[in-house]
DNA sequence: AAGTATCTCAACCGCGCTCAT
DNA sequence: AATGAGCGCGGTTGAGATACT
């Protein structure tokens, strides 16, 4: 619908040609009385609908067409964080950026979480994102598929709760990777990169992804975690360059060795010089609904017990 | 190459606030 | 104090672009 002629009022896509007689009516009285836009007979437009055209897309030094920076997309997730969905005031803090922009950088990242981590009905070959757990070993403590994330209102990161108070020494617990956390043309490719099961294992006090033993997981979360993540030579390592949406975000390989470290935490509240660099904090405080509750808890439920080898 | 899925972004809508009358 | 116009904001929609199969 780009009009309404019962009423006078136009809508829909701008022409040029109102664009031009906006941006001289701003020229001439400022950026106020929209209203009398219309009044005036100057365009058939609303005085709402010229005042988000200008400041929108006419308004000077605007972003228009230029993707949120790594160093922008920090600032919203942090300042959503803080203010909630405050988009007008995010905004102010992101030069040429509007809170329409804010507003759907947000929505497109949301979208994408909530699509990446929903369970698909039947695993296809597009669809090996999903996330699947086998044990090698019964552990009575641990219930996968009970991890009771789905309930509503059930903070994720219980799930990392029963994880780690549920895994065994030795057992061994699978997980495919989930596509699209890691985008596999600028980043580190789960399925390649690692193996086509990213395992996850403890032994003793350690959580291992693959072979490699990683990081002291004792069986309750505590206060304090760092995580490392290894791979077997400087090939494999990935090139992480989103430090939120990601899970292994935001480490460049070209600085680390073999040996890359991240933490979870909230790294929203980190100096972006700490992730740029790839170098973890040598500790950090985990806050309980952090990263993992930036997930829909149902994400979990994909989880899956596979046979143990016993029983294949 | 065609069909489908997903993403991006411009624009609209409704609600609530402010302010003049 | 009540009312209505103007405006700002957040949520939503839909078209076009792009990616994927």
């Amino acid at each position: 619908m780009v009009g309404n002629r019962e009423e006078g009022i136009r809508k829909g896509p701008w022409k040029a040609e109102e664009d031009e007689v906006l941006i001289n009516h701003v020229n001439k009285y400022g950026p106020r009385d929209w209203s009398s836009i219309r009044s005036k007979g100057l365009l058939q437009r609303t005085g709402k609908s010229c005042r988000l055209r200008w400041v929108n897309k006419l308004r000077p030094n605007l972003k228009n067409g230029c993707k949120f920076s790594l160093e922008e997309e920090r600032v919203v997730i942090e300042l959503q964080a803080q203010f909630g969905n405050k988009w007008a005031r995010i905004a102010t803090y992101l030069p040429g950026r509007t809170d329409n922009d804010v507003k759907n950088f947000w929505s497109s990242r949301q979208k994408r979480q909530a699509r990446i981590l929903q369970t698909p009905p039947t695993p296809s070959k597009s669809q090996k994102k999903q996330v699947e757990v086998s044990r090698d070993h019964e552990a009575p403590s641990f219930e996968a598929r009970n991890i009771s994330l789905s309930s509503e209102g059930e903070s994720s990161s219980t799930f990392l709760q029963s994880l780690s108070s549920g895994i065994q020494n030795s057992e061994t617990i699978k997980m495919l990777p989930l596509p699209d956390l890691v985008n596999p043309s600028r980043m580190f490719n789960f399925d390649q990169d690692i193996t086509n099961h990213a395992e996850f294992s403890t032994t003793e006090n350690n959580l291992c992804i693959g072979s490699q033993q990683l990081i002291p997981f004792p069986p309750a979360l505590q206060a304090q975690r760092e995580l490392k993540f290894s791979s077997e030579g400087q090939d494999h390592l990935p090139i992480f360059t989103d430090p939120y949406i990601d899970m292994f975000s935001s480490m460049d390989s070209s600085k680390l060795g073999n040996v890359a470290e991240f933490s979870f935490g909230q790294p929203f509240l980190e100096p972006l010089e700490t992730i740029r660099t790839g170098v973890a904090r040598e500790k950090i405080d985990l806050e309980p609904d952090c990263f993992f509750d930036d997930f829909p808890i149902d994400v979990f439920d994909q989880i899956e017990l596979l046979p143990k080898s016993s029983q294949q």
